[in-house]
DNA sequence: CGGATTATATACCAATCAGTATATAACGTC
DNA sequence: GACGTTATATACTGATTGGTATATAATCCG
């Protein structure tokens, strides 16, 4: 083998979650670089060296953002005794991050689907992915418990529905509604799903 | 009287609508005062003269909108024979504004609630009145019909759960949905009025 | 311990940004 | 037509941006 070189000091997962919270409150486009190495204590030749430009490092959040996210999501809505369950153990998951002073950063994904300045394609890849699996998750549920619902019962429908509260509660959340307003609009959903 | 001044070479309101462009595809923290200048033929030390620094060119813009959005809302929202067609046909409006190519700008309102750069009070103050009015507009007209909901309806909740799906729907617009896929969900609106 | 290799640190660069100083042009009044 | 006033045009400034060139430090293998 061949002469060994100078380990990094850092724990790249670390790094991807500093930068993700500068990203997460101030946006991309307002992020500077120096923004991130004060938060994350390398230097920008490190940053580059691990994680490319800027763009590519935001990516890199992204996608790891997009990992946690669904994997909670999955876990709880494949659990419960059915379908209408599941969904409304979800939408109070949801609670906590889009009520009150957490919710005042909103979502970082929706944050960046919404950011005008940023089209780079492979962050709208990422992001209609992460919405497609959402409500494919969503979707599945349903139709697993379609014995439960009229035979009229839309389960497109519902879902995108539902994907548009939830959307739209992210949102808001930057207004930091009480946790009773958000409980209410999601005590909604259970009249879309009959 | 005094010696009179050179005339403006400009109307205020169309340099507000062409900054409002900009503004909306990019994102107020990607459109730069070249772009501004670009577009409206204006120089910067006219803009500058006219509607102050750039945040404050963005507040007049975002009022302009604001104004003209609620306006048309509320003509809408008034008409109708009854809440539930009054409220639907104002769902349906937006369709063209939330599908397709046009829906790929989203809404400027919400656009700047979501941009992290963003922080400046009054900017937030006027959004939050904008969306207090329309919130207003839904619910005094759900209230005005209240003979042909069930006595246990609450038009609170109803309202503030169209409020979010209006969110998303807008928000979700950059995905440019098609229009049927945006009907479908103002289809299931009718599901929260009973 | 010497040398190959890669990480880090410092300093820097060209470009772009919002905002302005200075000069000039267009008006109405007298 | 000269004057006072305000709009416009040109050119500029200091600050900040994303990104990099150069130098140095830390590691493992032989």
């Amino acid at each position: 083998m061949d002469a060994m070189a100078r380990p990094r000091t850092f724990d790249p997962n670390d790094v991807l979650l500093a930068a993700r919270q500068i990203f997460w409150r101030k946006g991309y486009q307002s992020t500077s670089l120096d923004d991130i190495t004060e938060a994350t204590g390398l230097t920008k030749p490190s940053l580059y060296a691990a994680f490319g430009d800027k763009a590519s490092l935001f990516l890199k959040v992204l996608d790891h953002y997009h990992e946690q996210l669904i994997t909670r999501f999955e876990r709880i809505l494949s659990e419960g005794p059915n379908a209408r369950a599941a969904i409304e153990a979800w939408a109070m998951s949801l609670v906590p991050i889009c009520s009150g002073e957490r919710g005042r950063n909103g979502c970082l994904s929706i944050n960046t689907l919404i950011d005008g300045g940023l089209n780079d394609p492979a962050i709208e890849r990422s992001i209609a992915d992460f919405n497609a699996r959402l409500e494919s998750l969503i979707l599945k549920r349903l139709e697993a418990d379609a014995a439960q619902f009229p035979p009229d019962f839309d389960a497109v429908a519902a879902t995108r529905t539902i994907m548009a509260i939830y959307v739209g509660l992210m949102t808001l959340a930057k207004q930091k509604p009480s946790p009773q307003q958000v409980k209410m609009v999601i005590g909604q959903i259970g009249k879309l799903l009959s």
